[in-house]
DNA sequence: CGTTGAACCTGTTTGC
DNA sequence: TGCAAACAGGTTCAAC
Protein backbone atom coordinates (compact mmCIF):
# COMPACT_ATOMS: atom_id res chain seq x y z
CA UNK A 1 0.00 0.00 0.00
CA UNK A 2 2.76 2.49 0.20
CA UNK A 3 3.10 5.30 -2.75
CA UNK A 4 2.24 9.07 -1.16
CA UNK A 5 -1.57 8.54 -0.54
CA UNK A 6 -0.98 5.51 1.46
CA UNK A 7 1.94 6.56 3.45
CA UNK A 8 -0.24 9.95 4.01
CA UNK A 9 -2.77 8.18 4.91
CA UNK A 10 -0.63 5.98 7.81
CA UNK A 11 1.56 9.36 8.67
CA UNK A 12 -2.17 11.27 9.52
CA UNK A 13 -3.36 7.81 11.81
CA UNK A 14 -0.33 7.59 13.83
CA UNK A 15 -0.51 11.53 14.53
CA UNK A 16 -3.62 11.18 15.66
CA UNK A 17 -2.32 8.62 19.00
CA UNK A 18 1.19 8.37 18.77
CA UNK A 19 2.65 11.80 19.87
CA UNK A 20 3.29 12.29 23.87
CA UNK A 21 3.72 8.43 24.07
CA UNK A 22 6.61 6.93 25.34
CA UNK A 23 8.46 4.15 23.63
CA UNK A 24 8.84 1.32 26.58
CA UNK A 25 10.68 -1.37 25.25
CA UNK A 26 11.56 -2.48 20.94
CA UNK A 27 11.73 -6.44 20.16
CA UNK A 28 12.33 -7.50 16.51
CA UNK A 29 11.74 -10.13 14.20
CA UNK A 30 13.42 -9.96 11.40
CA UNK A 31 15.95 -7.11 10.95
CA UNK A 32 18.12 -7.64 7.38
CA UNK A 33 15.67 -4.39 6.36
CA UNK A 34 17.04 -2.40 8.85
CA UNK A 35 20.33 -0.05 8.79
CA UNK A 36 21.39 -0.67 12.49
CA UNK A 37 18.97 -2.74 14.52
CA UNK A 38 21.54 -2.37 17.78
CA UNK A 39 21.34 1.49 17.64
CA UNK A 40 16.91 1.08 17.41
CA UNK A 41 17.06 -0.68 20.25
CA UNK A 42 19.71 1.33 21.97
CA UNK A 43 18.23 4.19 21.61
CA UNK A 44 14.44 4.30 21.77
CA UNK A 45 13.16 2.80 24.99
CA UNK A 46 12.76 5.62 27.26
CA UNK A 47 11.94 8.16 24.28
CA UNK A 48 8.77 10.03 23.96
CA UNK A 49 7.16 10.38 20.62
CA UNK A 50 7.13 13.98 19.61
CA UNK A 51 4.89 13.67 15.65
CA UNK A 52 4.93 11.77 12.77
CA UNK A 53 5.36 13.56 9.28
CA UNK A 54 5.92 11.94 5.65
CA UNK A 55 8.81 13.47 3.37
CA UNK A 56 7.81 11.32 -0.13
CA UNK A 57 7.24 8.09 1.28
CA UNK A 58 9.58 7.72 4.01
CA UNK A 59 7.65 8.34 7.43
CA UNK A 60 9.25 9.75 10.19
CA UNK A 61 8.69 9.02 13.76
CA UNK A 62 10.40 11.98 15.75
CA UNK A 63 11.11 11.41 19.35
CA UNK A 64 10.98 14.40 21.66
CA UNK A 65 14.83 15.20 22.68
CA UNK A 66 16.42 12.96 25.28
CA UNK A 67 17.03 15.22 28.46
CA UNK A 68 19.91 17.86 27.95
CA UNK A 69 20.58 16.85 24.17
CA UNK A 70 19.46 19.13 21.61
CA UNK A 71 19.80 17.08 19.12
CA UNK A 72 16.33 15.65 17.67
CA UNK A 73 16.22 12.44 16.12
CA UNK A 74 13.77 10.15 14.85
CA UNK A 75 12.64 6.96 13.40
CA UNK A 76 12.72 6.71 9.47
CA UNK A 77 10.85 4.14 8.21
CA UNK A 78 10.06 3.18 4.36
CA UNK A 79 7.40 0.61 3.63
CA UNK A 80 8.56 -0.81 0.31
CA UNK A 81 5.89 -2.44 -1.07
CA UNK A 82 4.40 -4.65 1.66
CA UNK A 83 5.44 -2.53 4.68
CA UNK A 84 2.51 -1.59 7.29
CA UNK A 85 2.83 0.58 10.63
CA UNK A 86 0.55 0.18 12.65
CA UNK A 87 -1.03 0.59 16.55
CA UNK A 88 -2.72 -2.56 17.79
CA UNK A 89 -3.73 -3.70 21.54
CA UNK A 90 -0.72 -5.42 23.04
CA UNK A 91 -3.17 -8.16 24.03
CA UNK A 92 -3.27 -8.43 20.03
CA UNK A 93 -1.96 -11.75 18.77
CA UNK A 94 1.39 -10.62 16.08
CA UNK A 95 0.79 -11.01 12.66
CA UNK A 96 3.26 -13.15 10.89
CA UNK A 97 5.94 -11.19 9.38
CA UNK A 98 6.08 -8.93 12.13
CA UNK A 99 9.32 -7.37 12.47
CA UNK A 100 9.95 -4.26 14.89
CA UNK A 101 7.51 -3.98 18.07
CA UNK A 102 7.72 -0.56 20.05
CA UNK A 103 5.78 -1.45 23.45
CA UNK A 104 4.40 1.62 24.26
CA UNK A 105 3.21 3.39 27.91
CA UNK A 106 -0.32 3.00 26.71
CA UNK A 107 -0.84 -0.91 26.73
CA UNK A 108 -0.48 -0.55 22.97
CA UNK A 109 2.39 -1.64 20.81
CA UNK A 110 3.39 0.23 17.59
CA UNK A 111 4.18 -2.75 14.88
CA UNK A 112 6.04 -2.99 11.97
CA UNK A 113 4.79 -5.69 9.41
CA UNK A 114 6.19 -6.53 6.34
CA UNK A 115 6.23 -9.76 4.27
CA UNK A 116 8.88 -8.87 1.72
CA UNK A 117 11.13 -7.16 3.55
CA UNK A 118 11.82 -4.31 1.02
CA UNK A 119 11.25 -1.64 3.86
CA UNK A 120 13.75 0.48 5.54
CA UNK A 121 14.15 1.28 9.14
CA UNK A 122 16.93 3.32 10.79
CA UNK A 123 17.13 5.77 13.66
CA UNK A 124 18.46 8.92 12.34
CA UNK A 125 19.30 12.51 13.35
CA UNK A 126 17.64 15.48 11.73
CA UNK A 127 21.29 16.04 10.21
CA UNK A 128 21.41 12.36 9.08
CA UNK A 129 18.08 12.78 7.80
CA UNK A 130 18.65 16.12 5.78
CA UNK A 131 21.24 14.40 3.77
CA UNK A 132 19.39 11.22 3.12
CA UNK A 133 16.12 13.13 1.71
CA UNK A 134 18.41 15.84 0.33
CA UNK A 135 18.59 13.36 -3.20
CA UNK A 136 14.46 13.60 -3.17
CA UNK A 137 12.67 15.95 -5.41
CA UNK A 138 9.92 18.20 -4.82
CA UNK A 139 6.61 16.64 -3.26
CA UNK A 140 4.59 16.44 -6.03
CA UNK A 141 1.32 18.61 -4.43
CA UNK A 142 4.01 21.66 -3.54
CA UNK A 143 5.70 21.89 -6.52
CA UNK A 144 4.94 25.08 -8.60
CA UNK A 145 3.65 24.52 -12.40
CA UNK A 146 6.79 26.41 -13.54
CA UNK A 147 9.20 23.90 -11.68
CA UNK A 148 7.05 20.68 -12.70
CA UNK A 149 7.19 21.94 -16.90
CA UNK A 150 11.21 22.33 -15.96
CA UNK A 151 11.34 19.10 -14.00
CA UNK A 152 9.68 17.05 -16.82
CA UNK A 153 12.17 18.84 -19.86
CA UNK A 154 14.68 18.14 -17.52
CA UNK A 155 16.44 15.05 -19.17
CA UNK A 156 15.35 12.97 -21.94
CA UNK A 157 13.51 10.19 -20.43
CA UNK A 158 10.30 8.42 -20.81
CA UNK A 159 7.52 10.40 -18.57
CA UNK A 160 6.42 7.51 -16.46
CA UNK A 161 10.58 7.01 -15.71
CA UNK A 162 10.44 10.48 -14.40
CA UNK A 163 7.35 9.95 -12.31
CA UNK A 164 8.37 7.37 -10.58
CA UNK A 165 12.22 8.94 -10.39
CA UNK A 166 11.86 9.87 -7.00
CA UNK A 167 14.37 12.23 -7.26
CA UNK A 168 12.61 14.16 -9.92
CA UNK A 169 9.22 14.13 -7.66
CA UNK A 170 9.02 12.24 -4.60
CA UNK A 171 5.72 9.88 -3.62
CA UNK A 172 4.37 9.02 -7.27
CA UNK A 173 4.75 5.22 -7.61
CA UNK A 174 3.48 2.79 -10.22
CA UNK A 175 -0.47 3.56 -9.49
CA UNK A 176 -0.72 6.98 -8.99
CA UNK A 177 1.32 7.11 -12.23
CA UNK A 178 -0.39 5.61 -14.13
CA UNK A 179 -3.45 6.95 -13.17
CA UNK A 180 -2.20 10.20 -13.68
CA UNK A 181 -1.14 9.82 -17.35
CA UNK A 182 -4.25 8.09 -18.28
CA UNK A 183 -6.19 11.48 -16.48
CA UNK A 184 -3.84 13.58 -18.90
CA UNK A 185 -4.58 11.56 -21.90
CA UNK A 186 -0.29 10.97 -22.05
CA UNK A 187 0.85 7.79 -23.08
CA UNK A 188 3.28 6.37 -20.42
CA UNK A 189 6.24 5.96 -23.18
CA UNK A 190 6.45 9.70 -24.20
CA UNK A 191 9.56 11.10 -23.63
CA UNK A 192 9.46 13.96 -21.31
CA UNK A 193 11.53 16.44 -23.07
CA UNK A 194 9.03 15.95 -26.17
CA UNK A 195 5.76 16.94 -24.17
CA UNK A 196 4.29 20.10 -25.00
CA UNK A 197 3.52 22.86 -22.13
CA UNK A 198 -0.67 21.58 -22.88
CA UNK A 199 0.51 18.23 -22.02
CA UNK A 200 2.63 18.93 -19.13
CA UNK A 201 -0.07 21.30 -17.68
CA UNK A 202 -2.75 18.55 -18.42
CA UNK A 203 -0.42 15.76 -16.15
CA UNK A 204 0.36 18.47 -13.26
CA UNK A 205 -3.51 19.03 -12.66
CA UNK A 206 -3.99 15.52 -13.27
CA UNK A 207 -1.55 14.39 -10.41
CA UNK A 208 -2.99 16.82 -8.54
CA UNK A 209 -6.80 15.70 -8.51
CA UNK A 210 -5.68 11.80 -8.42
CA UNK A 211 -3.42 12.46 -5.15
CA UNK A 212 -5.51 14.75 -3.73
CA UNK A 213 -8.41 12.30 -4.26
CA UNK A 214 -6.75 9.30 -3.46
CA UNK A 215 -5.79 10.99 0.64
CA UNK A 216 -9.28 11.56 0.80
CA UNK A 217 -9.63 8.25 0.54
CA UNK A 218 -7.18 6.81 2.44
CA UNK A 219 -5.15 5.40 -0.08
CA UNK A 220 -5.65 2.51 -2.65
CA UNK A 221 -6.08 -1.10 -1.17
CA UNK A 222 -5.88 -3.31 -3.87
CA UNK A 223 -4.78 -6.35 -2.03
CA UNK A 224 -5.75 -7.34 1.77
CA UNK A 225 -3.51 -4.13 2.57
CA UNK A 226 -4.76 -1.78 5.97
CA UNK A 227 -3.84 1.81 6.83
CA UNK A 228 -2.71 1.91 10.36
CA UNK A 229 -5.96 1.92 11.96
CA UNK A 230 -6.79 -0.96 10.37
CA UNK A 231 -9.21 0.49 7.26
CA UNK A 232 -9.03 0.06 3.69
CA UNK A 233 -8.66 2.75 1.22
CA UNK A 234 -11.31 3.64 -1.10
CA UNK A 235 -9.53 5.08 -4.48
CA UNK A 236 -9.34 1.58 -6.18
CA UNK A 237 -12.53 2.50 -6.89
CA UNK A 238 -11.76 5.10 -8.87
CA UNK A 239 -9.00 3.40 -10.70
CA UNK A 240 -9.04 4.45 -14.43
CA UNK A 241 -6.09 2.29 -15.54
CA UNK A 242 -3.74 0.59 -13.24
CA UNK A 243 -4.78 -3.18 -13.35
CA UNK A 244 -7.52 -2.93 -15.88
CA UNK A 245 -5.60 -4.83 -18.79
CA UNK A 246 -8.13 -5.92 -21.24
CA UNK A 247 -11.28 -3.88 -19.77
CA UNK A 248 -12.75 -0.58 -21.16
CA UNK A 249 -11.46 3.05 -21.11
CA UNK A 250 -14.18 4.89 -19.10
CA UNK A 251 -13.64 7.43 -21.62
CA UNK A 252 -13.23 6.12 -25.22
CA UNK A 253 -14.46 2.63 -24.90
CA UNK A 254 -11.01 0.92 -26.20
CA UNK A 255 -9.69 -2.00 -24.52
CA UNK A 256 -6.85 -0.93 -21.82
CA UNK A 257 -3.12 -2.39 -22.20
CA UNK A 258 -0.39 -3.28 -20.22
CA UNK A 259 3.30 -2.83 -21.37
CA UNK A 260 6.29 -2.61 -19.87
CA UNK A 261 7.85 0.83 -18.93
CA UNK A 262 10.75 2.03 -17.03
CA UNK A 263 10.93 -1.71 -16.28
CA UNK A 264 7.08 -1.37 -14.78
CA UNK A 265 3.75 -2.60 -15.38
CA UNK A 266 2.08 0.40 -17.21
CA UNK A 267 -1.64 0.39 -18.47
CA UNK A 268 -2.86 2.84 -20.76
CA UNK A 269 -5.55 3.32 -23.06
CA UNK A 270 -4.25 2.85 -26.63
CA UNK A 271 -6.90 5.22 -28.10
CA UNK A 272 -6.51 8.11 -25.54
CA UNK A 273 -2.70 7.81 -24.73
CA UNK A 274 -1.08 7.75 -28.79
CA UNK A 275 2.26 6.07 -28.64
CA UNK A 276 4.88 8.38 -29.48
CA UNK A 277 5.78 7.82 -32.83
CA UNK A 278 9.48 6.61 -32.80
CA UNK A 279 10.11 5.13 -29.40
CA UNK A 280 10.41 1.02 -29.26
CA UNK A 281 6.93 -0.16 -28.95
CA UNK A 282 7.89 -3.39 -30.58
CA UNK A 283 10.32 -4.36 -33.59
CA UNK A 284 9.78 -2.66 -36.50
CA UNK A 285 7.35 -4.74 -39.07
CA UNK A 286 9.58 -6.55 -41.47
CA UNK A 287 8.01 -4.66 -44.19
CA UNK A 288 5.52 -1.75 -43.65
CA UNK A 289 2.18 -2.93 -42.74
CA UNK A 290 -0.04 -0.49 -44.05
CA UNK A 291 -0.01 0.97 -47.70
C1' DC B 1 22.96 9.55 -20.25
C1' DG B 2 19.21 6.34 -20.49
C1' DT B 3 17.48 1.67 -20.51
C1' DT B 4 17.23 -3.04 -19.17
C1' DG B 5 17.45 -6.77 -16.21
C1' DA B 6 18.57 -8.68 -12.03
C1' DA B 7 18.58 -8.66 -7.15
C1' DC B 8 16.48 -8.22 -2.62
C1' DC B 9 11.99 -11.60 -0.37
C1' DT B 10 7.46 -13.87 0.22
C1' DG B 11 3.01 -14.77 -1.44
C1' DT B 12 -0.63 -15.07 -4.94
C1' DT B 13 -2.29 -15.60 -9.54
C1' DT B 14 -1.96 -17.39 -14.12
C1' DG B 15 -1.04 -20.67 -17.66
C1' DC B 16 -0.10 -24.97 -19.67
C1' DT C 1 -5.31 -31.16 -10.50
C1' DG C 2 -0.43 -29.86 -10.31
C1' DC C 3 3.44 -27.46 -10.90
C1' DA C 4 6.12 -23.73 -12.68
C1' DA C 5 6.28 -19.31 -14.29
C1' DA C 6 4.81 -14.74 -13.92
C1' DC C 7 3.71 -11.04 -11.23
C1' DA C 8 3.11 -7.75 -7.11
C1' DG C 9 2.40 -0.93 -4.10
C1' DG C 10 9.88 -0.14 -4.34
C1' DT C 11 14.75 0.81 -4.80
C1' DT C 12 19.44 0.02 -6.31
C1' DC C 13 23.10 -1.41 -9.14
C1' DA C 14 25.77 -3.58 -12.92
C1' DA C 15 26.04 -3.96 -17.74
C1' DC C 16 25.19 -2.24 -22.29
Amino acid sequence: MPELPEVETVARGLRTSLPGRRIMEVRFGKTDFMDDPAAIERELPGRTIETVERRGKYLIVWLVPANGSDVRAGLMVHLGMTGRLLTQAAAQPLEKHTHAIFHLDDGRELRYVDIRRFGQMAVVSEAALAARLSRLGAEPLEVSEEDFVARMHSRRARVKALLLDQRVLRGIGNIYADESLWRARIHPARLGSRLTREDIARLYRAIRWVLQRAIELRGSSISDYLDAEGRRGEFQRLHRAYDRKGKSCFRCGAKIRRTIVAGRSSYYCPRCQRAPRKTARRRAPARRRRG
